[in-house]
DNA sequence: TGCGGAGGAGCATAAAATGCGCGTAGGTTG
DNA sequence: CAACCTACGCGCATTTTATGCTCCTCCGCA
């Protein structure tokens, strides 16, 4: 889908604050209500704008650390790649997974609580999981960057 | 602050979907619509709620690809990470990084449209980076799970 | 037992989104 | 070159949603 600059800064403005009622988003773009919230309407249906979500403070809910687990299975049969995906859906502390390229499966991002938490998760969800014969976690001691999106190039096609 | 079940209820629901109207937020948890928009309004005064977001696709923005990176300095000094991370955050294409404990100094999350592109970033920007001694590039083949967010357990503060 | 606060319901009003008719620019064709 | 078609804009009327009351209920506490 063929984007434009006003198609640009809808999503840009979106991406900031995903509330934005759609008058001050026609404002701010310089449309029409009407034919701002067509636009969004089109953004939306092509899978552009993928969803809206509350973001909510970690400090508040208490899930500080990140931890990226390195995880390597039995076989690469899609049989076995299935069975592990599966479970892998199911734990709602893996924030991503990936399967991958190189020396490891597949690479994980887990959110938890505190050490104890996690020590929780890698047993009763990592340790679990079908197939899985090495588990490699490592912690993040800080972030540095984190965000959903790069920024928006207007020559995308 | 402390959330009761139907915070928490209505922290879920906005996850997944961060537009839903308060009337049907309200009728979700089981509340009027007066008494849920009086929660929200606490829930986001508190900084539990810490902004709306539009999720976009990265695949539909043309950016098929995703790369893990691990990377490794030439020390632990702290101007040595400094002088890395600020030339981190100036890369549009890095989604995340973190550093860790472990075998790298850090685990970066890449954007790319193509391998070509990739080859460009990583001329351009990985290489270029102050005190890097080691770079490891492991392609993503498919994406099992990417999520913002993660359940929310009654029993946090 | 009576007071006061937290938090819920219902309703009226204010704000926003949506659907529809219409107009215009730019490209295509006989 | 004129007729036509399409994409895309505008404004307005209607419907949907949010907000700001007021009142009610439950509970802890003196």
């Amino acid at each position: 889908m063929p984007l434009d600059r006003i198609d640009i800064a809808i999503l840009d403005a979106l991406q900031k604050d995903g509330r934005l009622p759609n008058a001050a988003l026609a404002e701010k773009v310089g449309l029409s209500q009407s034919a701002c919230s067509r636009r969004l309407d089109n953004l939306e249906k092509s899978g552009v704008i993928a969803g809206y979500h509350a973001r909510l403070s970690n400090t508040a809910l208490g899930h500080q650390m990140t931890v990226i687990v390195h995880i390597s299975l039995s076989g690469q049969f899609e049989k076995t790649l299935s069975d592990f995906e599966v479970a892998v859906k199911r734990c709602p502390n893996i924030l991503s997974c990936h399967l991958m390229s190189g020396e490891y499966d597949y690479i994980l991002r887990i959110a938890a609580r505190d050490l104890p938490d996690y020590e929780r998760i890698h047993k009763e969800w990592l340790s679990a999981m079908p197939h899985v014969t090495k588990i490699n976690s490592s912690f993040a001691l800080r972030e540095i960057v984190d965000r959903t999106v790069m920024g928006i190039r207007p020559d995308l096609a």
